[in-house]
DNA sequence: CGGCCTCTTTGGCTGAACCATTCAACACAG
DNA sequence: CTGTGTTGAATGGTTCAGCCAAAGAGGCCG
């Protein structure tokens, strides 16, 4: 601070001789924590540190670095925290290079819904768009274990009968091993984020009659068989028509809902 | 240990005895930044904390906590990492509440597909199922502005002519400026990590040449057509049409790179 | 009154020390 | 020789005390 104020006075004279003198942007000044973060974190996602490599031991790090033992603390946290690496206590333990699987999008997408706020309806919608094309792709690539994932999930289903939370659990089940046929690793994190977030946001309890229940299950065995005879078409239409179909059955709770919950309040 | 070790002696007597003992699961000990992390970012998910309110200074959660400094710092710098805590430095400054906008959940996003080296197919795939969605929602909830952005867009795109980079720059804001037009944060927040994505991982100097430009820039006329007239089948076909297109220009090209590139390495 | 200076508050960083956990090596009893 | 308990070392987890740097607040002097 105090060399930036000494030298403006002495450039001012030569200002006003005229001399234009070199313009400075506010400079940003780094976290050294982040700096240290930052370097791992490219070494990592370049392929350099290879899953499950341990780093150095902190005491080691903070020589080879000069920094202090809590800035180092601080960038592992860090990395800790994106799921990068995973730290480990006592002998043997220290610091891994974690390449995080698709529970980790997973978890970190549903963080995502749940720290904005998203309304429950562009959970709906983004769902209308994923799913369909999750049952697409699981009709042309579904190996004969995911057919028998499916089915499972579907007996379980039919099973659970007047046990809603055993139901449900069957239900989210089903929706996850369509996704997981698909194969694309991005799809599955984000639907499984999806109906576990809708899932909690739904008063489910309140609607998932044995109507519905039935409608249900009717519908993943319609869609379970498009994908058992890899007609990608009939799986995708008939995914849109299921998940608007309870996107509107929400909506329409949500109403009733709205009516008889946030009136009191006020 | 000793002391799960020095019972069970005692107690293997009495099991002599035929009396069963009671069974301990592997208990977990949470690190206490984490407990205090937790604590805090319950209280911001939850509303308690608002938006900006600003948190006590460090020393005074060391007070209050009873927790040691470097341990507070850990906690909050976890949150900060989680974009649910600002925290700035000097006078005024401190950790202040701060719910992540679109900007983070794009940024969060691409992120995990950098980190789980997530295939360059899967990142098509899932553009392919998510945009013509954006298309439309975008076709029918556009506003006057949002229209306006979409035209300036695409005049540029158009104006770019030759300069490739400044092409690419005004591809990816339209594309945006579609997605935000639907209105659905999530999808918003997805659509630009993704583009984002595949931009980055495409080698697109390579296909962007005159027939491809041109091509592109009908494709978006056309769909800019559909949204301003509120026809969201049309805008939708179009669109997957145009992504499609896209993703098989690029699987192209990837393949005779793919010849090209890798086996010189081999 | 306005600009400058100093003071205070706040986060950023350091160093040293101690605690807790885990594993490996080793000594000793059977 | 075997297995069992003990000890020691390596490593992350936590605390304490202190200094530095940035940035606003308020007073002081021209």
């Amino acid at each position: 601070m105090q060399s930036a104020e000494h030298p403006s006075r002495t450039a001012r004279g030569r200002a006003a001789a005229g001399e234009p003198r070199p313009r400075f942007d506010t400079l940003t000044v780094p976290k050294a924590s982040d700096v240290l973060a930052a370097e791992v974190r490219e070494r990592i996602l370049s392929g350099e540190f290879t899953e499950g490599m341990a780093l150095p031991p902190e005491r080691q790090l903070v020589e080879q670095t000069g920094l202090s033992r809590a800035t180092v603390r601080e960038a592992l946290r860090v990395l800790e925290v994106e799921r990068l690496l995973e730290i480990r206590p006592g002998r043997g333990g220290g610091a891994f290079v974690h390449r995080p699987g698709r529970e980790s999008l997973a978890n970190t997408v549903r963080l995502v819904i749940r720290g904005q706020r998203i309304r429950l309806e562009d959970l709906h919608e983004t769902r209308e768009a994923i799913e369909p094309a999750c049952a697409a792709l699981a009709a042309r690539r579904r190996t004969d274990a995911d057919l028998a994932e499916l089915d499972d999930a579907h007996a379980e289903l039919v099973a659970a009968g007047d046990d809603i939370q055993r139901f449900l659990r069957a239900n989210i089940h089903w929706h996850n091993a369509v996704a997981r046929a698909g194969e694309n690793e991005l799809l599955i994190g984000f639907m499984s984020a999806l109906s576990q977030s809708i899932h909690a946001a739904t008063d489910i309890e309140q609607f998932m009659d044995a109507d519905i229940r039935k409608l249900t299950a009717r519908a993943h065995a319609r869609i379970t068989e498009a994908i058992r005879d890899r007609d990608s078409e009939a799986a995708m239409r008939r995914m849109t028509r299921h998940v608007c179909g309870f996107a509107q059955a929400a909506a329409e709770v949500d109403r009733r809902d709205g009516v008889e919950l946030t009136d009191p309040e006020n």
